[in-house]
DNA sequence: TTCCAGGACCGGG
DNA sequence: CCCGGTCATGGA
């Protein structure tokens, strides 16, 4: 198994990146590594000597460097921070944090399952249908189903995953992209209020579902989700008319701090654990 | 039993 | 534009 050196923890945190709320696939195991896939490759990361080191070949190096995004100037970004002490509280919290690329169809679909559900639950669904619909990739990971794969299904089909009025929006969003009527990559290159109003033909997706594709689907970097969380926090820490967009071109990668810090402290309701979560990873 | 979860949608005011 | 009810599911 190939030992490859992908970066610096100072610059990518495992641990924040997986549990930040960004993404539903990605595992720690009892081995201490984490697990996962994207784009039909699989990938095992642990820390080394203050390193990220992962198991692939140094020819898919450049994929998975730009899968974590680490040729993205962040600090750049978050020189445009304009905001509360609170929000640079933040960002010294969850500094290490990378938005990743995922595929866009997974990302659409996770945060159409997303809606009104908690994070345990949207992940146990997300990895009932992999297993159900995926393909068999290594170390036991299965690919998310494409959209077409997904497009014949019966309402029926989707019973087992007990996604409950969400099946109806996922199958739907499954025939038009499935169909080619709606492309999701080439919404990469409109401005994001087009694509954000293209998505959002799609029923099942609102503000806030469309944002986070545009975020994490889609890797635009100014689109700045606001859910129950994010709604406390600015109510909270942000006079009322504040404008999340003046936080410029890296409002995103602020509101993730934001979501991170707040589910990490935030005891609003309670706090819950899923099996990445769990925050003790020693180097 | 009631409330909540990374909401969306539809109706009425 | 804003408001309340409803949608399906499971955990606390």
């Amino acid at each position: 198994m190939p030992k490859t050196d992908l970066a610096p923890v100072s610059a990518l945190d495992l641990s924040k990146t997986f549990s930040c709320g960004q993404c539903f696939r990605w595992d720690r195991r009892d081995d201490g590594a984490f697990y996962g896939a994207a784009y039909g490759r699989t990938l095992k990361l642990w820390n080394a000597d203050g390193r990220v080191f992962c198991d692939a070949p140094g020819a898919d190096l450049p994929f998975w460097r730009r899968y974590f995004d680490l040729d993205t100037n962040y600090a750049a970004l978050e020189s445009a921070f304009a905001g509360p002490p609170w929000l640079h509280d933040c960002m010294a919290y969850g500094r290490g944090i990378r938005i990743l690329r995922q595929e866009p169809w997974e990302t659409l679909c996770s945060f159409i399952l997303s809606q009104c559900n908690n994070i345990p639950r949207i992940r146990a669904i997300i990895r009932t249908l992999c297993v159900q619909y995926g393909e068999k990739l290594p170390h036991g990971l299965y690919s998310f189903p494409d959209a077409a794969r997904l497009a014949p299904l019966s309402e029926a089909a989707f019973a087992p995953l007990h996604a409950g009025y969400r099946a109806a929006y996922i199958l739907e969003a499954a025939k038009q992209v499935g169909s080619g009527a709606l492309d999701l990559e080439a919404l990469k290159s409109l401005p994001d209020e087009d694509a954000s109003a293209q998505i959002k033909t799609l029923p099942g997706v609102g503000n806030k579902v469309a944002n986070c594709f545009l975020l994490y689907g889609l890797h635009k970097l100014g689109s700045f989700p606001v859910d129950v969380w994010m709604r406390r926090a600015l109510n909270e820490h942000f006079p009322p008319d504040f404008d999340p967009l003046t936080l410029g071109p890296g409002a995103g990668l602020a509101q993730q701090y934001i979501f991170y810090y707040e589910r990490e402290h935030g005891k609003a309701p309670k706090r819950e654990n899923c099996d990445c979560c769990d925050a003790d990873q020693s180097a």
